[in-house]
DNA sequence: GAATTAATTGAACGTTCGTTTTATTAATGC
DNA sequence: GCATTAATAAAACGAACGTTCAATTAATTC
């Protein structure tokens, strides 16, 4: 056989793309072949060929969009506002959201950085930054109006993204908390470890210990 | 050729096992060969086969004792206090200087768990949910004495696991920051974020005791 | 110093890997 | 409806994989 009846160039390469995340954030990169992903898409391996020159070029597909994705979404949610806790909210509010829809690719993109070549994974990580940088803005400007208090604001950011994208490890919809839980609690939990003054996000349930926190 | 002068079963084992933490960290565990390895310490692939049967018991044994060992150094550094905030303080030490003193095998013990059998997933498991039960008596202890403020003692011990194990993506000895500087920093956004009511364990104060529990 | 044990080599096994090539069939354009 | 192009199958490539086995030598025991 060859060619068959109805298949369609377009539908075939969105097929691989979503077995591959599925399949790499599941198996790993390396432990996934080309043949058990043509399996999963229901072509025979040569047909992948036809769409990515080779195994690591559909990887660095799948991560390149995945971290596009990311700062589109951030560009699309990014408040007009310039008041930092009303910015560091729409960050974690977003950040949590995204990942939380993307679990497989973000596993993809945080865990396969090694299978990169050494010019991809430049690139890779040239976006990465450009994403973290937007969180350190925020943090700084929270810092020098005197309404975040920081030790230090590099740290701080990484410590937040470690936070927030650990979401995925263990986050299962349906389970016992809902996104919008989740995402409230991490909010709060961000809002104190910045040692936000303005607690407004979270005024709605009994908090306010952020003045207290402050104390050092 | 066959058994070499000056060889010793001892030694070719520990060198496999520090040679495969260090090239599993690197490369991870599938993109790692047999014959990489026995390069790298120096022996035929072969020789590898007298001190571990397979790939995955070499996997599985690193893992275990890193589990292991990350149990015993909390079990010395546990301080005798009852008050949450020094016992939560202590946690976060250990946690950190463990973590960072033991990067690889960090690297390893998180992201290869899919590469083993179904039920040596579950023995590791195990060993790290006895560890993360330990964070979440002293938050439960905190919330419940009233030194804490904490939405979910669940989600809140998962977010401060993720947020210092996070330390050895971007930590590098001998850049910027010192061990001491940024257990301090990890220590304050730490007693924040459970929104602590006595801030006193992010004072400068000594280091030594987790350090100690963790040398090798 | 002979016998035994420990440690390792070198070669080989069968399998699977990513990838290429060629042939074949379905869809499309005129 | 014929020529062209798109999409795939089938088979094969050499290389690398984890692992095994027999042979060989160093160290140890008595």
């Amino acid at each position: 056989m060859a060619r068959t009846t109805g298949s369609d160039g377009e539908k075939t390469e969105a097929a691989v793309r979503e077995a591959a995340v599925s399949l790499i954030a599941r198996l790993g990169y390396e432990a996934m072949s080309m043949r058990q992903l043509a399996a999963e898409v229901g072509v025979q391996a040569a047909a992948l060929y036809r769409y990515f020159p080779t195994k690591e070029d559909l990887l660095f597909t799948l991560m390149r969009e995945h971290m596009e994705g990311l700062l589109e979404a951030w560009n699309a949610a990014r408040p007009a506002a310039v008041d930092p806790a009303a910015r560091l909210a729409a960050y974690v509010e977003n950040h949590i959201a995204f990942h939380i829809a993307r679990r497989h690719a973000t596993h993809v993109s945080n865990m396969e950085l090694r299978s990169l070549s050494h010019e991809r994974l430049t690139q890779i990580l040239k976006l990465r930054t450009a994403y973290e940088k937007e969180l350190r803005a925020i943090l700084r400007d929270g810092a020098e109006a005197g309404v975040f208090e920081i030790d230090d604001v590099g740290l701080t950011a990484m410590a937040l993204i470690q936070m927030m994208t650990g979401v995925i490890v263990w986050f299962r919809p349906g389970e016992r908390l809902s996104i919008a839980e989740v995402t409230t609690t991490y909010l709060s939990m961000t809002m104190r470890l910045v040692g936000a003054k303005i607690d407004a996000y979270s005024a709605a349930r009994p908090l306010g210990r952020a003045k207290d926190a402050v104390a050092l």
